[in-house]
RNA sequence: GCGAUCGUAGCUCAGUUGGUUAGAGCGCCGGUUUGUGGUACCGGAGGUCGUGGGUUCGAACCCCAUCGAUCGCCCCA
């Protein structure tokens, strides 16, 4: 084949997916709008030093997956893969301080340079919601109850647990951390090669690891509520309070941990079984710690970002999205009628309805065409002694059936 | 980065133990019928069988490589 080809794990969205796809971005922006989140817009890529001094050098996401590059100054660029870094620079570097606590949400591409499967690509999509500068439990609360609403909006909320750990704060989690190290390095030899490896990198991804060699240990590792603070554990316990005032259903996750060193206190997955391995469709916590490992003040902050295509996926298996009702497809069956169905086409725009027209092609096909666009209200518009006639033809919406012949007549005058 | 399955017309696929001009349905284009109608029938365009090598008298079918897709591992949203 000599066309180009797409780079490997992008898409190209079309269709029902591509419909899909846009329902999830319009109910999100809909739903950041009734929680008074600010809309931001963001770079699509940063100094590679934004996302290596945040994440983690030692995190697979900037050890091996980040796309970058340097550009023709020589400077080193990454194209972001993830929100979180990017908006806490920009934080940093726009004063917005003066702002907090802000509440901020966007979405757009994100690159990873990983395996490409089901539900994970190389270019993928996420919606983000941050809370900037606000170090109390209600913001951990705000989030996840505005993140439960999107998923009811949805209509997928069903199929979806919230799972909620917490990871202490920054003495709490180190002190959990050299535990586990401790504890695991004593059964080393029968962990799984993979684990053996986390012990030196990330020793609290074995706690969720899925190898069965490893869940014999993991269910006797230290709690990590053994060692919170008494800080750590008031607030946490605020934070499930929160949830269960506002009704959000939570299920607690002891062994859940975030891949990101930025993570402290809270941290939270939105699941499903219904994606394969790529389970996590919504997924963050709080990271009180990452602006000061970009130089900045210390300024506590939570947040969360979820994978449109997961999200858009569970939706389009939830049922078609639901098209806006009036929806007039026309058919001019006859060259002489063209003038007629762009006059008529404007008017019904004019007039707040979607609507096209087939007016090309073999003209006696153009009204079988004209029915399989799939619109509710089917209008034949032919040409006969010398003045355009017009049969209007709805699905369920004879109401605006009437409307529409109503509209189309009073052009023909 | 590791393992497994797969890659034939725009789409979904069939192609028997490798054997002459590679097929179907849908879609597309055209025609006939119908003539207030999403019907039926007829015809047409469109494929160097992902790509590149190799084995063979001969390969869509066998072997190798490569690209891509899918499903796990890993990672994460």
């Amino acid at each position: 084949m000599s066309t180009p080809q797409a780079i490997r794990g992008t898409q190209d969205i079309f269709g029902p997916e591509a419909e899909a796809f846009a329902h999830v971005v319009e109910t999100f922006e809909r739903v950041r709008k009734l929680y008074r989140f600010r809309r931001v817009e963001m770079p699509v890529f940063e100094k590679t030093e934004v996302f290596s001094r945040s994440i983690g050098e030692t995190t697979d996401v900037v050890s091996k997956e980040m796309y970058s590059f340097e550009d023709r100054g020589g400077e080193s660029l990454t194209l972001r893969p993830e929100f979180t870094a990017g908006i806490c620079r920009a934080f940093l570097s726009n004063g917005w301080q003066q702002h907090a606590p802000l509440k901020v949400g966007t979405h757009g591409p994100l690159f990873r340079y990983e395996r490409p499967q089901k539900g994970r690509y190389r270019q993928f999509h996420q919606l983000d919601a941050e809370i900037l500068g606000a170090g109390e439990p209600q913001a951990d609360v705000e989030l996840l109850v505005m993140a439960d609403q999107l998923l009811k909006e949805l209509g997928i909320a069903d199929g979806v647990t919230l799972m909620l750990n917490t990871l202490g704060d920054a003495p709490s989690r180190e002190a959990w951390r050299l535990a586990l190290i401790d504890y695991f390095q004593g059964v080393k030899g029968e962990l799984s090669e993979d684990s053996q490896d986390r012990l030196e990198r990330n020793p609290l991804r074995i706690l969720d690891s899925k190898d069965p060699r490893d869940k014999a240990f993991t269910e006797a590792a230290p709690k990590i509520d053994d060692f919170l603070s008494d800080e750590a554990q008031d607030f946490f316990a605020r934070v499930t309070a929160g949830l269960d005032a506002a009704g959000v259903a939570w299920t607690r996750a002891p062994a859940l941990v975030r891949g990101l060193d930025y993570y402290r206190h809270t941290a939270f997955e939105f699941v499903t079984d219904r994606l394969g391995a790529q389970g996590t469709v919504l997924g963050g916590g709080r990271y009180d710690g990452l602006m000061e490992s970009l130089g900045g003040p210390h300024t506590p902050a939570v947040g969360w970002a979820a994978g449109i295509e997961r999200l858009a996926m569970l939706v389009a298996d939830a049922g078609a999205v639901k098209v806006d009702a009036l929806d007039v497809m026309l058919a001019i069956e006859d060259d002489a009628a063209i003038a007629f169905g762009t006059k008529a086409l404007k008017a019904l725009r004019s007039a707040g309805m979607s609507a096209d027209m087939i007016a090309s092609g073999s003209p006696r096909k153009r009204f079988d065409k004209a029915s399989k666009a799939g619109a509710n209200i089917l209008v034949g518009v032919t040409f006969r002694d010398g003045k355009v006639v017009c049969n209007t033809r709805s699905s369920g919406y004879s109401q605006d059936a009437v409307r529409v012949s109503a509209l189309l007549e009073s052009l023909e005058a």
